[in-house]
Formats: structure tokens, sequence, C-alpha cells
RNA sequence: GCCGGGGUGGCGGAAUGGUAGACGCGGCGGUCUCAAAAACCGUUAUGGGAGACCAUGUGCGGGUUCGAGUCCCGCCCCCGGCACCA
């Protein structure tokens, strides 16, 4: 046995003691409590894994193992997000089939994550493109829509031109397609939405419950954007309207009115004008009726308003447009009439797609009214400091948006503040039936269409007469067809519309139907795949209840924050709706998540040359390595950037396991930083935890020869010495310490506490007479074991390769967590310090447990103390037993 | 603009209101070597001092406290997210 660690002489051995032995094979034995560890479902990219996405499995495996030796029950599974564009858009460059693309790419992954001794129960593993996994996501497709969740309608949507099909709004950032980083276009075509917008209350509120971080709780609460105010109707002032005779024949003399939705209802006595988005229905009517110049303004204005994509009306943000379409709306506030204007700063998709404009009151508002010269009415005013009067004030900017104020210049409500207005205001309306209190939800429905053939057919059919029925329970899965070409057609319809054999069926009554050639997007298979974890292999049912319930829900899930409002939502809502089913017994899926921090690469870049143009955020041109060695040095420059293929500044876990150890790598990973950091990488920092694992296996065989394998019988009879003492604390705090870090997710400070103790270890080592007394090699013989424990689930190949060489039996995942004894972390002594007036003086030891007197006298005792104490009187002492003493003199 | 997270040595970072800088990297000095690498040992916040020591120090300005990196108030800067959501 080398007293050096030697990764290529151990590592491979115990990778294939592990899997013969089937060491993580889930544990379901009855009487243990359930820990379930998950990492995001993962795509396999042709790339093979970074040394970032490690980043993401070690902290998750160390966490598992931990709590398998706890003696938990462990579920940490592994499997494969197979479906969607990245897949398929690879299959159909390299003329291969995504199916079994994947499965290459799932195998490398495997290989892979088995190469950094990640401990995952291989036998549950499945792709979301298994027809066993997405029969069960077809069949909660037919739940959702049994239960009303699912649905089609016409819809503009955000159509991907390079993608060649529709995105979700999760999935278009800035106005640009997520994979495709170009501008979505709308397009108006039949599509299947989930209706997680009625789920939009509950899925706000339960985040209270739920062991997430605040960041990703605070986007998720931004995302659904719930608002309360009041919606009410405003009645256009017919007298104003340019009525023809035939008007009044046709519709007699009913009012025309919209509805507006306001979270400000307390400044309705500042509202001046009412703008209505440039798609509102009631725009077609108003055409007619107000006169030829304002109806050709208005259309010309839709006209506009219909080529602007999304990025062009958010590049536009810095200015405001709109028309005035010669109509009139009567303020129910106060009777007062306002002109009606179109713009597109109203959406249409949010509340009602009309506002009432308070320009005193909302920047928006106010920016519209000076442009277009309508007044601004101030209705709030900022609360007087006290013994003031409002009128008092002197000018203050506008708008005021802040709802600390009082009402002014609002009638009978002027004087009310803007909480109480807003309750008076709100029933006042609902007494006269014009309007009521209600909550809004910026979420909107969850576009599950993609048309494409990668993905999990939509199981319903059109019958002869276009009527739509789901596919009986008994014919899913609906499986994909097996086809050689299967591109994108462009028109906006799937590629499996041209496939007769796939979409002619017979349909309930035997005639001839088609079926739906939409395909679900990816995070509908997402949405339930921890439940399929609980019981992969099971044909009857997607789950059973009985295992759902044990292992539900995930103890511990762990991946990168850029989920946040797609994955981490549409799960929440589908565990909701399977929880209303009574299907699972956990309304929230994930107890506690954690984002883990990117890694970062160093990246050359040059400087641009004239007329290039620069990538957005970058302030310079990428280049490949080699193209950086070719350029003179002071032309490259370099700068921090995520590990991504397309950088080229990857580093595999291959190369890094190759040269350094995979222990090394995974000790190193946990260290560089804290958990959710982003770190910057740097291979040659590796050696500091080769050399910390050098200094391990040196120890081991240091102390082998003294080591007493049933040290746990007699270490409590023996009588102890100051050495053996001492060794026993250093042993004790490290359990302490260690467990709590993995616990908390402080890994960096876990591995710090192994080398602090083995550090200790080897001082105490180094200075003890040798032969070390009986106490002394049963305390480093307990140590040693401690450590080699503590140390398993960072660096479980050189774990188990010390645990045997100290010639203990069997693999350390199946030993026991050491527990820590809190009575041997009490020194004899302790060193306290000494402060005068708050000031550190000089530190000096107590007996522990020593009085508060006896700590006053040891510090007075001090000659730098009464250095510090000359010609000054003590006022008071402060003493923490154990900690410090000060001395409060003057 | 709004929301969230941060700002500590040359670097990554540590620190339940109680000795700031643990642990590691790098640097410096040394051992070994013909030499180098590796490994190991010592040292390393800043300023002053030969030294024991002294002073300063956790983005900036105030405050609370016997005592503040930590709590409170007001700013500045960096990172991430959202972005005309009424």
């Amino acid at each position: 046995m080398p007293d050096r660690y030697d990764p290529s002489s151990f590592e491979a051995k115990w990778r294939a003691r592990w899997k013969d032995a089937n060491l993580f094979l889930t544990r379901e034995e009855s009487g243990r409590k359930k820990f379930y560890a998950l990492d995001f479902f993962p795509y396999p990219s042709g790339a093979g894994l970074s040394v970032g996405h490690c980043r993401n499995y070690i902290p998750t495996d160390v966490i598992a193992r931990m709590k398998y030796m706890q003696g938990y029950n462990v579920l940490h599974p592994m499997g494969f997000d197979a479906f969607g564009l990245p897949a398929e858009n690879e299959a159909i460059k390299t003329k291969s089939h995504p199916q079994k693309m994947i499965q290459k790419y799932a195998a490398n992954y495997h290989r892979q994550m088995d190469l950094i001794g990640i401990g995952y129960d291989w036998s549950r593993s499945f792709s979301s493109s298994d027809p066993s996994f997405y029969k069960w996501t077809q069949w909660i497709f037919e739940l959702l829509y049994n239960r009303g969740l699912a649905y089609q309608k016409m819809a503009s949507v955000n159509w991907d031109p390079v993608e060649q099909t529709v995105l979700a709004d999760e999935e278009v950032i800035g106005g640009l397609g997520w994979r495709s980083g170009v501008p979505v276009e709308k397009k108006l075509i039949p599509q299947w939405f989930f209706k997680i917008t009625a789920y939009a209350d509950r899925l706000a509120a339960d985040l209270d419950t739920i062991d997430w971080p605040e960041g990703i709780k605070a986007q998720q609460r931004n995302w659904i954007g719930r608002s309360e105010g009041v919606e009410f109707r405003m009645k256009v002032d017919m007298a104003s309207l340019q009525l023809g005779q035939t008007f009044f024949e046709e519709k007699g003399s009913d009012d025309l009115a919209f509805r507006v939705f306001t979270t400000r209802i307390d400044t309705i006595f500042g509202m001046t004008f009412c703008v209505l988005a440039p798609e509102h229905a009631l725009i077609d009517q108003l055409l007619n009726m107000v006169g030829e110049e304002h109806a050709n303004q208005i259309r010309a204005y839709k006209e506009k308003a219909k080529s602007l994509s999304d990025v062009d009306r958010q590049a536009a943000n810095l200015e405001k447009t709109g028309v005035f379409t010669g109509a009139y709306a009567i303020n129910p506030g106060n009777g007062e009439k306002v002109q009606i204007w179109i713009a597109d700063y109203v959406l249409s998709t949010y509340g009602t797609g009309a506002i009432m404009a308070v320009p005193g009151h909302d920047s928006r508002d106010y920016e519209f009214a000076k442009k277009f010269g309508i007044e601004v009415k101030e209705v709030i005013a900022p609360i007087p400091p006290k013994g003031q009067d409002t009128k008092a004030q002197g000018a203050k900017a506008l708008p005021y948006e802040a709802k600390d104020g009082i009402m002014i210049n609002s009638g009978e409500y002027t004087g009310s503040t803007v909480y109480e207005g807003q309750l008076a205001l709100g029933k006042w309306f609902e007494g006269l039936g014009i309007g009521e209190r209600k909550t809004q939800y910026r979420l909107r429905d969850w576009l599950i269409s993609r048309q494409r053939y990668w993905g999990c057919p939509i199981p319903v059919i059109y019958d002869a007469d276009g009527e739509k029925e789901l596919v009986t329970e008994d014919c899913l899965p609906v499986t994909l067809p097996e086809v050689d070409n299967y591109e994108p057609s462009g028109d906006g319809s799937s590629p499996l519309k041209r496939i007769p054999e796939f979409v002619n069926v017979t349909d309930s009554e035997g005639k001839l139907g088609h079926r739906e050639t939409d395909t679900m997007g990816g995070f509908a298979c997402s949405s339930w795949y921890f439940l399929r974890f609980c019981d992969p292999e099971n044909y009857e049912e997607a789950w059973s209840q009985e295992k759902a319930a044990y292992w539900m829900p995930v103890d511990c899930y762990v991946g990168g924050a850029e989920h946040a409002v797609m994955h981490l939502l549409y799960a929440r809502f589908w565990t909701k709706v399977l929880f209303d089913a009574g299907l699972v017994s956990v309304s929230e899926p994930f107890a506690r998540l954690q984002n883990q921090g990117q890694v970062l690469a160093q990246t050359p870049y040059r400087k641009p040359r004239e007329g290039e143009k620069l990538a957005v955020g970058e302030d310079g041109i990428q280049l490949s390595f080699s193209e950086a060695k070719a350029l003179p040095k002071d032309q490259v420059f370099y700068r921090w950037a995520r590990m991504s293929k397309s950088k080229g500044n990857v580093v595999t876990p291959d190369e890094v396991v190759e040269s350094q150890g995979a222990d090394a790598l995974r000790l190193y990973e946990l260290f560089v930083a804290p958990f959710t950091q982003d770190v910057q990488w740097q291979t040659d920092d590796i050696k500091g935890q080769v050399r910390f694992l050098h200094r391990i296996f040196k120890l081991t065989e240091v102390i082998k020869p003294y080591f007493k394998k049933d040290w746990a019988a007699s270490i409590r009879a023996a009588m102890p010495t100051a050495k053996s003492a001492e060794i026993r604390r250093a042993t004790h705090t490290a359990i302490a310490k260690a467990t709590e870090d993995i616990d908390r997710f402080a890994f960096n400070t876990y591995v710090s506490a192994l080398m602090i103790f083995s550090n200790a270890l080897q001082d105490a080592f180094d200075s003890s007479a040798k032969p070390p007394a009986e106490a002394e090699s049963l305390a480093l013989s307990e140590a040693i074991e401690s450590l080699i424990l503590l140390l398993a689930p960072g660096a479980p190949h050189s774990a188990d390769e010390l645990w045997e060489t100290l010639g203990k039996k069997g693999f350390t995942y199946h030993q026991e967590w050491p527990i820590h004894d809190p009575s041997l972390l009490v020194a004899d002594t302790v060193t306290i310090a000494v402060q005068v007036n708050g000031k550190l003086r000089d530190t000096v030891s107590v007996a522990s447990g020593a009085s508060n007197e006896d700590h006053e006298l040891s510090a007075k005792a001090s000659p730098k103390v009464q250095s510090n104490l000359e010609d000054l009187t003590i006022r008071k002492i402060i003493v923490i037993p154990g900690k410090l003493v000060n001395i409060v003199a003057n």
C-alpha cells in the first residue's frame, strides 16, 4: 500500500467492486426514514459532461451517501430528458435517429457519472422518450383534459422561425427564442394549453411552505404576478359619438361600454383619459362611430401595431405611441368625460386589455400624457410630516407613485389614506354594481403544443366530424412512428401530419378520423419524472400510490437557477393537480431546492476590428484556443465565461480524472467555493486536494501499526492522557462539523473540517512519544477510522481503499456514520480573549467551567491588561464564560 | 425602474453579536537533489519598529451595543432575474 494518493492504482478497482456489489441499489427496508436526493433531469448532450455539470452531481452524491450511512433509505436516481428540440436538431444534422442518438449520449453520461464515482441507482433509470415512460405522460395529459385543465384554442403565439415551432412564454427571453436566440414572430394557429392559471393562487401562496432559495421564489412570484385591485365598467359617452340614424334603428339606445382593471382605484379621481390595447374588441365598434378622420388613424395604428414584433415593441420602449379615437368615456367616480385613446403600451393579454389612465400617479400614463398634451391631475399627496398641513407641501416630483399618501381633490374621499380609499371605493363600486374587487395574475396558460416530431404525442383523435376524443387508456401509448424523414415542414404544422400511418386512425365509432399531430413540449415529461423514479418498473400504473407516498416529496433537489419559471413552476403545477386527483400525497414536489453556481472558464477574446459586430454582452470577439495561440499575446485577452461547447472552453471530467484522480476532482469541486456561488475553474488548484489526499494516505500508513480494530470496546475504559484527550477532541469536533456542514450544503467547510482534522492528527502523532500509550493508540484508532468515514462521501474511492488498508472489511458505504459525543468536545482549559474597552489586549488560559470570578481574576492578572488599565478606573466587567472578558474602564 | 443575491488579504474563501482572515491556492525562505520537478517543513492582512509590540483594517457615511464583518438607518458599486402586467 503506497503512502500517497495514487488514483490510477485503485479508483477504477473500487468502482468495479461497487458495481459488482450493486452497492447503490435503492434500499427499501421498513422502519427506516427515507431520503430522496435528486438532480435536475438532464438532457444528454453529445458533448458529454463538463466539470461544470459535475458541480451539480457531486454535492448531491455527498449528501446521499451520508444519509445512507446515517441509516436512511436513500433514493438517488438518474434518468434522461430525451425529448425536445436540441436532440431533434442534432439528429437531423447528423442524419441519425434521435432515439438511437440519445441512447448513445446517455450511455456516455452514465459512463462519465460512474467515472466520478456518483452513486446512482441505475436500475431505476429511464429516458423520457421511452414509450414505457411517455405512455404515462399521455395518461396525465388525459387526466388534465378530463379535469378541464388541457384545452385547445386559436392563439397568437411565439413562433421561432429557426426552430420551426411555437414556444411557451417561459421559453421566450427578451423577445428571443431561448435556444435559437432569434426574435420570435407572431402566428395565429390552434394550440394546446394547460390551464396553469387555475392554480396561480396556490402556486403563489404555497411558495411560503417550501425551503427554496429566495431568488427562485421571488422569480416565481414575479412571474405569477398576483395583484389585487378593482375591475369596473366604463361607459362610452354616446353623446360624443357621430351616430347615424341607422345606428339607433339597429341598436336602440344601448350604451357601449368596456371594462378596466386597476390596482389603484384610489386614484380614480385623477383619471384624465383611458386607453385600449390595439387589439381591443371595442375598437371595431368605435370605427363606425367616430368619423372618417379618426377611423383612418385608428386603422393605421392597428396595422402598425400588428406588424411590430415583441422585440420591436420592447426596443420601442422609450417612446410612447398612440392615437385618440375621437370617443369619450365617463369616469364612474365623478361622472367626468375622458378621452379614449389606443396605445400599444396597454397589453391585450393582461387584465381587460384596457386601462384608466392616471398620469399624476403612474409613470407610463404620465409619459403618455406629457407626449400628447393631456391633463395631469394630482389626487394623492405624500403624508405630510407631523404638524404640517397637506397644502403646505411644496412641489413634488410627478408622477407620485408611492402608496404612502392621502387622497386630495377626490370629492368625499379627500383626506382618506390610499388604503382606506381603496377599500371604500371598491365597496362603493360593488354596491353600485359597476365593478368588483378582483385578483389579477400576470401568469398566462402554459402553451404545450410543439409542431415537431421529437416529443410526446398528444393523445387526441379528431373523429369523422372533427370532434375531439381522447385516445382510450388501453390504446396508450400513442407511439411516434419510426420514420426517416421528420424535418419540420415550416408551415406551422407538425411533420407528423405528413405521415399517413400516424395520422389515420379510427374514431370511437369506427369511422376514419385523424390524430392530433402536435407533440408536447419537453417540460411535460420533466413535470412528473420524479414520481416515476419512485416506481419505475410499474407497467400497470404510472406509480403505485404507496411507493410515491413513501418517497415523496424530494428532500433535496439540486440544479441550476435557469429553470426558475419553467420546469420548477410546471412541476409544482402538475403535482398540485395530481394531489387534487388523490394520486399523490404531497402538493409540493420539492421540499428543499438548492441551486449550484456555474463553473466559469478562461475564454480567449480579441479586440473587434473595424466593422465587426459584437455579440450581445460581449466586449470582444471570442476566439478558439488555437486561434488565440496563433495571435500575438498583446492582442488576446481573457474573460471568465460559462463552460460551453460553443465557447470551446470546456474542461471534461475525463481529462481531470485521468491526470488528478476522481476523488481529487470531487473534493476540489466541493471545496473551491460555497455551493451556490459561481467558480472560476483553475485545474492547477486541484493540487491542493491531491496534497490533502496524499497526507491522509501517509497518515493512515503511519498510524496503521498502532491501529486497534476493536478500539470501540475499550476506549471508554482506558485511562486518558492529555494527548489522547486532545486527539479525541479533534475527532469529535470534526464529526460534529462535517455532519452539520453536509446537512447545510456547506461542502467547502466540510472539506476544510477534514483538512483541519487531519492536520491536527498529524501534529498530535508527530509530537507523541512513540510508541503511544494505550489510550493514545485507541484514540488514534478512533480518529483514523472516523476520518476515513467522514471522508467517504466526498472521496469514496480513497475512503474504501484506506478502509481496506486498515484491515477492515467491506465498503465504507455500509458503515455507520460517526456520531459525535458532546462531552468530548470540552477541553480542560480554554483560551479566552481579554478586551479592554472592546479592544483585544491579551489571551489567557482558564480552566473550562471556571466561574465568572475566576475569569475576571485571570484577566486582571495579565500584565498586558494591567498596562492598558493604567490611570483608568474599572467601571464594569463583562464575562462570557469560555469566550472572553471585556473590562470597561475610563 | 422593480425584485433577489453579494461587496472580507495577491487569489478562492472562513467566522450562532464575542480573539477577523479558518482551510486552501499563490508568493517568499528552507530540506532533499549535480540540477530541476515532485514531496515535505517554515512563513505570509496592511503600515511602523531590530524586537517585544503599537496603530489601522471586512464598499462608504451615520447609529444601537460593554463589544458590530454580523443588527438598524442612509448611500455607492457588482452579479442574476423581470421588464409598458395597469
